[in-house]
DNA sequence: CTGAAAGCGCTTACAG
DNA sequence: CTGAAAGCGCTTACAG
């Protein structure tokens, strides 16, 4: 069933059937209605293809998400990207291409992907630093938006948690218990998020002016093992608080905390990053700073729809805010 | 730039670019050199849509996940079945297009979905028992495989977990440990993985001829919230082990066993099912049941391209094999 | 307000 | 082995 034959039924042209189809005003009352009910009884339903092929767009948006580096196993955040940029994307009328990179193979496939007018644009979310995606994106001209954070001065359309905001919301909060001797578990420096959370671990400690001590900061690489592994590192300089950069950093430094015989928070008070579920379970639950990730998937694709629409527009960053969630694993400095 | 320009610039037809492009045979080893020379320099690549409306083909399929059910938010296993979709696409040159389908405009959506001639085929992924989206792709024309289990007798390609083969194994290790008092907390039976996971428990129990008790069965909604309460039911009955139909029920038992002043595994064994990494942060590790999920990804698409390019072929239903992971939450039983 | 016609960029019998 | 031509199913100036 296609144009021609409803245009047939209805004893109109294919130009009116057309104009009907896509809310033309140009069609008076009656045809639009006669043409209305012949599209109802046969259920008809346009050619995708065939209307991409002819406006030059096809409402279609690709979610590239790097995996390998941004790991998407580990990474309990992911889900919830992902219904955010779909949600939106129903909401806008837009279906979502998903496309998990392999790193090995990316130059290549991302070229097809920008050229092939399979998708009027694409939101790309990669932690790295800088992702040789990205690179590859603002050479072209494919409007693309990405979730994350590019090197500083960039022009390039992005959306991202304040990090750096949430990590230092995260310390002051030790600090306003009193806590001066606090340490911190920070991610790798490679991914963004590694770096703005230690950002914001300096920033808080330089606000109450407290004095940085480097063997208070020791790296992990956001899993549970590395916190366990980090935490043992600084259980010897005897920190009365600790910052992990994320809540899988933070449950490791838990285990470790425990298994030196110490508790939490008496002894040591502990403060996560992320809000994953798990830490409710956890004995104590953990404090901790929520993101909006559904915000960011719905902001990103405003951001690209925008950027598809007007493509000479300015380029929009967005930073969306955290939230500090108390729970019980923080307690007064004992000095 | 489009095949009209390669023409011009290689200096032969539309038609004969258009046959160095898709590798026909019927070419010349010179003329296709020279295309190809110019194919490369101008970075040229078809446009999809263009072919697509030619071919009838769009080499993208559909991965359909009814959310708001099966609740990807708690459902740690989604982003691995949704890895193993997309590579196996990526190996086949077909991209995935991801719909999480809200229930409420269900019945609308899908059918545009089904005949927009966006997609080849769809594959659809759905824990329960009969859901309304299966229930419309099977009266439509368009190819789909179902991520799941359909009713009995159904003649619908599907792909699923051998669940009730996975609990009846988890089950057996308790009774080969010497376990006869052995309780279940069992998912919700709305869904497929509930019900064979169940009938598992119970052909288990039959195979070793220990008479069902109906106390020591006690429904849970797959959180750990619901394992909590659902292991509190069952204490008073003192079962000297539990199988729960879930990793997090499993977690939630864990804690009101806990809670209650017993231990795992010596006052109570205990088996989850699923294998999420959270499982083994746990004191005691859980022994549980792991699940090929990237595995399931791989064989739904190809059992799905399959259908595509032959669709009068007979439906494909393949059941995967699960793994018994042995941990530290299950002894011997102390009689 | 409506229709005839050109065009979007490909593929693929058909003829040679 | 190659090219001219028709066709895939839409949209959209253009003319009326």
């Amino acid at each position: 069933m296609n144009l021609e034959q409803i245009a047939k039924l209805s004893g109109v042209s294919r130009s009116t059937v057309s104009r009907v189809i896509n809310n033309d005003p140009n069609v008076s009352a009656f045809t639009r209605q006669s043409v209305l009910h012949v599209v109802n009884l046969a259920h008809y339903v346009p050619n995708a293809t065939a209307r991409s092929l002819a406006v030059g767009r096809t409402h279609v948006i690709a979610l590239v998400v790097p995996i390998g580096v941004s790991t998407i196993f580990t990474d309990p955040n992911f889900c919830t990207l992902v219904q955010g940029v779909s949600n939106a994307c129903s909401a806008h009328g837009r279906t979502v291409m998903l496309w998990l990179a392999d790193p090995d193979h990316e130059g290549d496939q991302i070229h097809q992907l920008m050229y092939s007018h399979l998708i009027d644009g694409v939101i790309i979310a990669s932690p790295l630093v800088n992702d040789a995606l990205v690179q590859i994106l603002s050479h072209g001209n494919l409007p693309f938006v990405l979730v994350g954070r590019p090197p500083a001065g960039s022009s390039i359309s992005y959306v991202d948690i304040d990090h750096g905001r949430g990590a230092h919301d995260a310390v002051r909060h030790l600090l306003r218990q009193g806590h001066r001797r606090i340490a911190t578990i920070a991610g790798p420096q490679t991914m963004s998020t590694g770096v703005e959370r230690l950002a914001g671990y300096h920033g808080a400690l330089r606000e109450y002016e407290v004095r940085i001590d480097p063997t208070l900061i020791v790296d992990g690489g956001f899993t549970e093992a590395e916190g366990y592994w980090a935490m043992q590192q600084l259980l010897p300089q005897r920190p009365g608080a600790v910052f992990a950069a994320s809540d899988l950093m933070a449950l490791g430094a838990l285990r470790a905390i425990r298994d030196a015989g110490l508790r939490v928070p008496q002894d040591i008070s502990l403060v996560g990053f992320d809000d994953i579920p798990l830490v409710t379970l956890t004995d104590p639950a953990l404090t901790t700073v929520r993101q909006p990730l559904h915000g960011v998937g719905r902001v990103a694709v405003d951001t690209l729809i925008e950027l598809i629409d007007h493509p000479h527009s300015a380029p929009r960053q967005t930073l969306l805010p955290t939230e500090l969630v108390v729970r019980s694993s923080c307690g007064e400095a004992i000095h």
